[in-house]
RNA sequence: UGGGGCGUGGCCAAGUGGUAAGGCACCAGUUUUUGGUACUGGCAUUCGCAGGUUCGAUCCCUGCCGCCCCAG
């Protein structure tokens, strides 16, 4: 009977992926990973109330629960990893970075050194012989945050919910197992911060000042707070007002300046083409001069894109031009169902 | 201080005698395990100010204030 030891997070969708490999047979052991437990002012820390939630389910599945406590690798490899690229002026996803540091790599590491044969995620995806696989339900699909997850850590992975037609489905069996979380509400934003947004939680970290707001013309039409607050094709919280929608297109961090447009066609809105670093594959790299199709944000549409590798870097040629391709973010590239890997956006 | 034009919510902007369109911004919500996007809803008892005409004025008249343009 395999051992695997699954990462209870305090939502349903973890709680169900514990359920059924219990159902299935294998011996469960669920884990809490303590990442993040501080609060800030006027938002409290959610943790306490999500270690709980996995707490009752595995007690309600009978099932062993450790808490492994990741606090200060994950400050490090997360949260100091999103605040460097955020001062560099990028945008980083910490989200990609939690699975590949934390998830998939200390957790496995430690569920391993205890004795487990796998590990398994509530995460909409796919594994088969250490390959990724986007999940059945294409609207729940989570395989953009994953594509830096090595083969070998997926070799060890199970991703049951990767079956499922739709969330619903997945509330239903919560419901049909009675899980306490059955009908807690989805997390979103980033998983640490909670209800706070991403502008609350640097204002804790970084010092800022007001700086001008540039449009095409390189007139100055308005004053912003600190360039850090912004990232590209960003439209809310510019506060100008009159005539069309501006959107952001670009910022110079030396400067503290950042740059909009009005015009919705602005080529500097639009991008043919990008650069890659940190590629990361997962079994083998993509043939240079193929088209595949890319993902270049969560939950965007697949996008045909031919992958050249040249002065060793890996070149993405958009089919169609993409809106706000932005540094920091990551470009997730598809063979079909299949992901190869991916990298982030110079 | 001769001529012309304008002044509508934070911004842009319709309306022009019958009781204030629309867009942007902003706020709220929805979608979303990153940032962002998108979607839905909310948002001027009031039209520079003061008088007058009228049953009734943002719209007509007078004066004042402010702004712009052309002449200078």
């Amino acid at each position: 009977m395999k051992k695997v030891y699954v990462g209870m997070s305090g939502g349903v969708d973890s709680s169900v992926t514990a359920a059924l490999l219990k159902e299935q047979g294998y011996e469960v052991t669920g884990v809490f990973m303590k990442n993040w437990t501080q609060d800030l002012p006027g938002f409290p820390c959610p943790w306490k109330e999500d270690f709980n939630d996995a707490k009752r389910v595995a007690v309600q599945l009978d099932i062993p629960f450790k808490v492994y406590d990741f606090q200060k690798e994950y400050a490090q490899k997360v949260v100091d990893y999103m605040l460097d690229e955020y001062r560099a002026g990028r945008t980083p996803n910490p989200d990609i970075m939690c699975n590949q540091e934390v998830k998939f790599k200390l957790f496995l590491a430690a569920a391993l050194d205890d004795g487990a044969d796998m590990i398994a995620t509530g995460h909409y995806a796919k594994t088969i012989d250490g390959r990724l696989l986007r999940a059945a339900d294409d609207n729940k699909d989570q395989t953009y945050f994953l594509y830096r997850v090595t083969h070998e850590a997926l070799q060890k992975t199970l991703f049951p919910l990767g079956e499922f037609a739709s969330k619903e489905d997945v509330r239903k069996e919560a419901k049909r197992l009675g899980l306490a979380t059955a009908t807690k509400k989805d997390s979103q934003g980033i998983c640490f911060v909670g209800k706070v947004g991403i502008r609350e939680f640097l204002s804790q970290y970084v010092t800022t000042k007001p700086g001008n707001i540039i449009d095409d013309l390189g007139r100055t039409i308005g004053q912003h707070d600190g360039a850090i607050f912004y990232t590209i094709g960003q439209r809310k919280g510019l506060g100008i007002g009159g005539g069309l929608p501006c959107y952001v297109t670009g910022k110079d961090m030396d400067k503290n300046e950042v740059y909009v447009t009005r015009d919705i066609t602005s080529n500097n809105l639009w991008t043919e083409s990008t650069k890659l670093v940190d590629v990361h594959w997962i079994t083998s790299e993509p043939v240079s001069g193929n088209t595949y199709q890319v993902r270049t944000r969560h939950r965007a549409k697949l996008e045909a894109a031919t992958l050249l590798f040249e002065e060793s870097k890996w070149n993405v040629i958009f089919k169609d031009k993409l809106r706000a391709i932005t540094p920091g973010q990551s470009i997730v590239v598809y063979d079909n169902n299949e992901v190869l890997g991916g990298g982030i956006v110079i």
